[in-house]
DNA sequence: TAGTAAATGCAATTTTATGGCATCAAATTT
DNA sequence: AAATTTGATGCCATAAAATTGCATTTACTA
């Protein structure tokens, strides 16, 4: 799937700006999620510590980031599938969190089925799976 | 099951001391898992902020408490099943974050098997629902 | 019960996140 | 295209959360 960070801003009425574009195109570059921290890094010259913070609110709130946390509670992001709207998204895919390299991918997995017992209704659900991923385990650094 | 703080300290030859029994007792309390945030406020009077964070690392890596984190990327700790060891837990079961209350409960629903893709190995797994918990559907207050 | 090893509490520091506000940039209107 | 309006950005200050070092106290051992 190809991401237009153009057309995704238009599509959520959001202006284009510089820095909102830069923070997509980060994000898309990997299949896998990447962490507020990963991309404060990488965008730290270029787009203020405060702004990233909104950016990514402002799209995990419209819809076009999923967030998934990982073990020790780091925000990690990843674009949304195209059903995700606005306060409610649909990631229901597992993600698998590389205890190695500690990137987060969004395995092509649905979370099977779950039955709750009476009087929960969940309305979402989240799996992680934990363990090394194919490129450590290939023994290739994945960074 | 019973929860005996003296015995799980000595099982683990850890130091019994008033504040890592006061701690178990807490969490023990509840059949659901207790946030650090809401252990802080029990507790704070009675031990010192920062001999928490390390009594609750200290569980942790024992295998006497595990750690799962909500959509907030807050820590909540529950009992650990008799399973678990040191450096190996086994709370393979399904856990629930009421989006009402903010609890999170350790339903007695294990998590399906799901098949990784070609390279990925999971040691670990971990399935979270969000929605309404038991006692919030009712109608009452869950705290 | 004296000695030793470890846990606790406190102070200081670091890291992470948030709020206010002046400035700047993008869309809109004329 | 220039002016106007709307809202995003950057910087500062502040708040909240987590960590470290060290002196003191507490639990276990001999």
């Amino acid at each position: 799937m190809k991401i237009d960070p153009v057309n995704i801003l238009k599509d959520h009425s959001l202006k284009h700006t510089r820095q909102r574009v830069r923070v997509l195109e980060e994000i898309a570059m990997d299949a896998v999620a990447i962490s507020q921290p990963e991309l404060e890094k990488k965008l730290g010259k270029e787009i203020d510590r405060v702004t990233l913070y909104r950016i990514l609110n402002t799209y995990e709130d419209k819809g076009i980031l999923h967030r998934v946390m990982d073990l020790n509670g780091t925000a990690n992001y990843a674009i949304c599938s195209p059903a995700c709207s606005e306060h409610h998204h649909h990631d229901e895919h597992v993600h698998f969190n590389c205890t190695n390299c500690q990137k987060i991918y969004c395995l092509d997995v649905l979370i099977p089925a779950i039955k709750m017992p009476k009087g929960f209704k969940a309305s979402a659900i989240n799996t992680m799976a934990y363990g090394i991923c194919e490129k450590c385990s290939a023994g290739m650094k994945a960074d």
